[in-house]
DNA sequence: TGCCAGGCCGGGT
DNA sequence: ACCCGGCATGGC
């Protein structure tokens, strides 16, 4: 197996190996953005349980769920864990949503930076959350960083264990700025399919990870991150 | 049985 | 500008 050229060849690799993930599981933006809040360091599986109770309960849309209080949402989500704040979060959401949209069509007109902007200001919303709305909600094209992709460039040794949020979105917005929503999309679950069967332990040694050669690079070896 | 999972906030240095 | 404790369930 030759080794990985860039960051292109990198997501070219692992499409080929895992399959197209068609992400972000879930039925409506709307649903999306309650994932995106729900499994803050949570296991998906948790999350699955949490919407479906929503769903159950009709409260799986922005009026529906308006109508509850923290207590009764806290109930429903209760199984996706941290369920009281997770229920403050989902309602300043919905607050945001409402006071400055009206809904999920008004928010997606909305351009890309300033309601990346807006949307950290609500409390709850950090950047991996902010992220995912916009790429897996609302289909703009921004790179969504979590746990997964981290620990899969750290363990490729193409960022540092330090590296900031910001700093790891722009190695990927530079080599693909011109690129449509769907790259971004399905190159970030790739790293989440990638992360999830290679690098469980921190003592993995991925033997059998499809960017295997990446690792083996003699220590003077660089790849190139972007493609300029 | 303990450790982990698709973060983020608030208070303390 | 960092560092840390807290938040909580379910699966292995």
């Amino acid at each position: 197996m030759k080794p990985v050229a860039n960051l292109r060849d990198y997501y070219q690799r692992l499409r080929a190996h895992f399959g197209h993930q068609h992400w972000w599981p879930g039925d409506t933006p709307f649903e999306v953005c309650v994932g995106a809040i729900l499994t803050q360091n949570t296991a998906w599986s948790n999350v699955e349980k949490a919407i479906a109770n929503l769903k159950r309960a009709r409260a799986l849309s922005p009026r529906a769920l308006h109508q509850l209080n923290e207590h009764q949402i806290a109930a429903l989500i209760r199984p996706s864990g941290y369920f009281n704040i997770k229920a403050r979060r989902l309602k300043a959401f919905i607050e945001f949503l409402f006071a400055e949209y009206g809904g999920v069509t008004r928010m997606r007109r909305e351009r890309l930076t300033s309601l990346r902007e807006k949307l950290l200001s609500v409390n709850g919303v950090g950047p991996e959350t902010a992220d995912s709305i916009l790429l897996y909600a609302l289909g703009k094209p921004i790179f969504v960083v979590d746990a997964y992709t981290r620990r899969v460039l750290v363990r490729h040794r193409l960022i540092k264990p330090s590296a900031t949020y910001d700093e790891i979105q722009k190695l990927f917005h530079s080599p693909f700025r011109r690129h449509p929503p769907s790259l971004f999309n399905d190159f970030h679950a790739q790293f989440v399919a990638v992360g999830k069967t290679y690098c469980k332990s921190r003592v993995a040694l991925c033997e059998y990870c499809p960017l295997k050669p990446l690792l083996s690079l003699p220590s003077g070896g660089k790849m190139r991150i972007n493609n300029k």
